[in-house]
DNA sequence: CCGAATTGCTTTAAGCATAAAATGTTTTCC
DNA sequence: GGAAAACATTTTATGCTTAAAGCAATTCGG
C-alpha cells in the first residue's frame, strides 16, 4: 500500500480507508471558469447572429456541419457531431427544411436513413453568415497572442481527452 | 501607414482598403475546441446529476449560487451570476420553491425585490450533491497536471477578459 | 411634489434540449 | 427462412432558454 497518494490513483476508489477527502477546489474553479468563458462567448455569438441575420445558434451550427459535407449527412451523423440528442435534430431539421435551407430525402439503400444537405439558398446564406462569424470570433479572442492560442489549443485537447476517458470509465 | 500589420491593430477597421481578409482560422478552431470541451463535460455532469440525484443542472447551479449567500439573493443577482435571462430565473425558482428547496420573500424595503434563499432541506440536499459533484469534476480533469490546471486558469482568465472587452466594444 | 425614466420581476411566444418510449427497417444468427 | 437483436428516426413529456412586452414600485429631474 502506498504511503502517500501523491497524484491520481485508481486505488482511491478501491481501497476502503481513504481518510483525506482530498481537495479538488482547483479543478472546480477551473471548470467554472471554463464554463463562464464559453457561456460568455456563446451568448455574444448568439446575440450577434440574431441581430444580424435573425438566425439561432443551433440553426447556424447545423448548417455549419452540412457545409462541410457536400454530399449530405444522416441525422445520426449530425447528432453525433453536434453532441445533441437525436430528437433534437429532428425538430431542428424540420424547421430548416420548412424555411428552405435544407433538403431532406430518404436513403435509397436503407429506408431508415434520412440524408440532409444544404440547398443552394442554405449554402449561400450560411457562407455569408460564416464569414462574419469568423470576424466576431477573432475579435472575441483578440487579446490572446498566437502563442496563447497554441497553448490553449494544446491544453484543451488534453482536457478533452481526459474528460472522454472519464466518461468512458463511467459507462463501462 | 504601416507597411505590414504584423499583429492586432485597430487600424484595420478604420483604414478602408484592407486587401487581405486575414486568416482567423486558428481562433475559430480554438473556439470550437473550447465549446466541445465544455459541452462534453457539461453533458457528463448533467447525466450524473440526473442519475444520482434526479436533479437538473440548472437547478443545481441555482442552488450553488444560493449556498454561497446565506442571507439570500435577489432574482436579479442570481440572473447576473448565472448569466441567464431574468425570465429564466423566475421559472426555475418557481419550481424549486414548489419542491421545498427554496424560500422566497418580498423585500421589506423595496417591494419590487424578491429575496430567495435555500431552505434547510435545500441546503442539506445541495451539500450532498456538491460533495459528489466535486469528485466528478476532479475525475473529468484527472489527466491534467497541477501545472496544466494553473496554466489553463491563466489563459482562460485572459480569454474571459478579452471576450468581455469585445462584448463591451459592441454594446457601445 | 409630479411626471418621466429606471428598476425588478413576470408573462408570453417561440424555440431548444433531454430522456425514454414507440415505430419502422435492416441485420444477425441460428 | 424467421425470430431476435440492432439501428435510425420520431414521438412524447417535461423542462430550460431567450427576447420582447408588460406591470408595478422606486428614483430622478425639474
Amino acid at each position: 500500500m502506498p504511503a502517500e497518494s501523491d497524484c491520481t490513483e485508481m486505488l482511491d476508489s478501491e481501497t476502503k480507508a481513504v481518510e483525506t477527502p482530498e481537495d479538488h477546489a482547483e479543478e472546480l474553479r477551473l471548470w467554472l471558469r471554463l464554463l463562464t468563458c464559453t457561456t460568455l462567448i456563446e451568448g455574444e455569438v448568439r446575440g450577434r447572429l440574431r441581430q444580424r441575420f435573425d438566425v439561432t445558434l443551433p440553426r447556424f451550427d447545423l448548417m455549419a456541419q452540412l457545409d462541410k459535407a457536400p454530399d449530405g449527412m444522416t441525422l445520426s451523423d449530425v447528432s453525433k457531431r453536434m453532441m445533441v440528442s437525436n430528437g433534437n435534430v429532428t425538430g431542428l431539421v424540420e424547421r430548416l427544411v420548412e424555411s428552405g435551407h435544407l433538403d431532406r430525402r430518404t436513403s435509397e439503400t436503407d429506408r431508415r436513413v434520412q440524408v440532409i444537405r444544404l440547398t443552394k439558398l442554405g449554402r449561400a446564406e450560411f457562407r455569408k453568415m460564416a464569414a462574419e462569424h469568423e470576424t466576431w470570433i477573432a475579435d472575441l479572442f483578440a487579446d490572446l497572442s498566437p502563442k496563447d492560442v497554441r497553448e490553449l489549443m494544446r491544453l484543451l485537447a488534453k482536457t478533452k481527452a481526459s474528460a472522454q476517458k472519464s466518461a468512458a470509465r463511467r459507462r463501462s
